[in-house]
DNA sequence: GAATGCATTTAGCGGCCAAGAAATGCAATA
DNA sequence: TATTGCATTTCTTGGCCGCTAAATGCATTC
């Protein structure tokens, strides 16, 4: 899947020149790998970069196979690569180890790793589409021309739009894609839903928020006044905050209000964009979420429902000072 | 699409000598249409029980067209198949026109029509899978040679269970199916989602319900109160529930709670399956939605919106009874 | 002159095959 | 004995071809 012209077709420049002699390693490092695979290398930086797996550590394969859900297989091709850009160390026979130096390679590593193909096609599709530069109507074959995709990948982008209510199959063929995320009003229409659904979750029967995943939370927010509002980037805090509330309706229990949030949020997530990193509503947020947690503690559902229901309704009316930018489809300059 | 054996080869039997001398146009009747041809027709003959079109009208090609939102080609076959099975009659030249006892013919065209193929497959998995006849995970080969689909039905497919939340891509190969529709409470858990939006899509601003809509929905209740209720199909009286709830929502204005209603509707349509036929409740029901179209019309909104959480609230306590069956995978007997 | 009916064009889908990726089984080994 | 490393198997995806359905354009006809 999403070959791009990797070897096959002149790996030289003419007479044997090499155009690139930089990268020594490069055709092990740039082989191109499955999904699988680089999804288990970026977990397995993960859990290095964040002290999990420290210097030294012995890697099992069966054990992070079982972790991620997958095969030892996918699992032994990220180590050999992480082995070869020096997060670890292969012995031979007995398999791999965290190196010394493996946290410090580990942070450059999760630095440069990008999208996804089909995630970063995804987002094209909806920016052109909010900017206007997608028709209301297209044929399939004229989405993969323009985005340069198999019909597979197509038709699961599609398919996921569809399921996310942005786009329909018309009665013929071809697509076509619905007004919701061009309507000025939409953001705020999808905190009405979230204002709707998530105090509601938590006066579910059988609410419990689990003690590790409060722990959790406060952390994050706690480690968030401490001043990575100020450094993190605005892909991060938004990530954050969709954990948070995903994470305190997830306790509910039910399936379909957790179900539901995250639909919304998906689609929030583009009508967003990355105008309003207003980092300075973001350190009252979080003040606001560790007094959730707090009332949510001490079993004070009542009360947090109704911190929960004011907090978003802050938020949805700061949205009408960011509201022209999004109609003027400008991005903010500062 | 479906192709199966039509026409191409044996139109008559050796030496002209004919197999079936009855229904003599059954070749073009029976003849393997599209999708679109299918539905064009289905919709047509609508018109024609409903009375839009009356004996003697004209059919107009493009105004159909138009009005299906598709090209004039399949309105023109499906009105050849309508002509052939005595609902219209075609004048050569300037088209068709309803027969004189279209209305009859239309009203036994339409009984005698099934499911899409596709649609079909969607409750035959989702019948297994409630059944326990299929396993968690599964590869999409298996399902492919299970139900006997393409692999692009099959992707459909899936996707569209994964949007409803009960289907998920396992990380290597493979699908793996949730525990949402088989454990015992996702059918009061779904009704507690609704009782969280429905009465809050009432109270969106600027909620305002079509006269035309409340008229419709008035008459179709009132025609239920008049006896429908005993006759008409389990399947029927489950559809007239979820679309009066999702007209009601849909005049919100705010399509995140509608898309939010139907996609639990939709699972919900599992859930409840073909069980709990108990008429005598949908009479208490009828009037209670014909109440509510009464606060609605007056502008009564604050009131509506407690009346349809009491409503929903009745329901669902009604669900208790009916669990059991539910939890036996039985169906009940009377 | 407008609508029909037919011919042409285009789109989408299934089948088939090959390539690549992940899962699985097995022998070697620390 | 548990774990690795490799070989085999299974599965998915993409490309290509042909078929059918739907859209579109055009001549005909009332």
């Amino acid at each position: 899947m999403r070959r791009e012209g990797a070897g096959m077709t002149a790996p030289d420049g003419p007479a044997g020149v090499r155009e690139f002699p930089v990268l020594p390693m490069s055709d092990t490092t740039r082989r191109m790998t499955g999904r699988v695979v680089t999804e288990a290398a970026a977990a397995i930086s993960a859990l290095v970069a964040d002290g999990t797996l420290k210097p030294g550590d012995r890697l099992l394969a069966q054990r992070l196979a079982d972790l991620l859900g997958v095969s030892r297989f996918p699992i032994g091709q990220a180590m050999r690569i992480l082995a070869d850009r020096g997060l670890l160390t292969a012995d031979p026979g007995r398999g791999f180890s965290v190196a010394s130096d493996g946290p410090d390679h580990a942070a450059s590593y999760r630095a440069e790793r990008g999208h996804d193909d089909l995630t970063s096609a995804y987002f094209r599709i909806a920016e052109d589409r909010l900017a206007g530069a997608l028709p209301d109507t297209i044929s399939e074959q004229a989405m993969r021309d323009r985005y340069g995709l198999g019909r597979g990948q197509l038709s699961q982008l599609l398919n996921r739009m569809a399921g996310e209510g942005w786009a329909e199959r018309r009665p013929g063929y071809g697509w076509r894609f619905s007004a919701v995320l061009t309507t000025p009003t939409a953001l705020e229409q999808s905190y009405r839903l979230r204002l709707a659904i998530e105090p509601a979750s938590l006066l579910e029967p059988g609410y419990c928020l689990a003690r590790e995943t409060l722990l959790r939370c406060r952390a994050v927010e706690e480690r968030m006044l401490g001043g990575e509002i100020e450094t993190a980037s605005a892909d991060a805090l938004y990530d954050r905050g969709v954990r948070f509330h995903e994470a305190i309706v997830g306790a509910s229990g039910n399936p379909f209000f957790l179900d539901t949030l995250k639909r919304v949020n998906r689609i929030r997530r583009l009508l967003v964009y990355r105008s309003l990193a207003d980092r300075s509503r973001y350190r009252r947020q979080a003040a606001e979420h560790l007094e959730l947690l707090r009332l949510i503690e001490r079993g004070a559902q009542i009360e947090a429902a109704g911190l929960l229901r004011a907090h978003l309704q802050g938020v949805m009316e700061k949205l009408s000072t960011v509201r022209p930018l999004l109609e003027a489809k400008q991005h903010p300059s500062g």
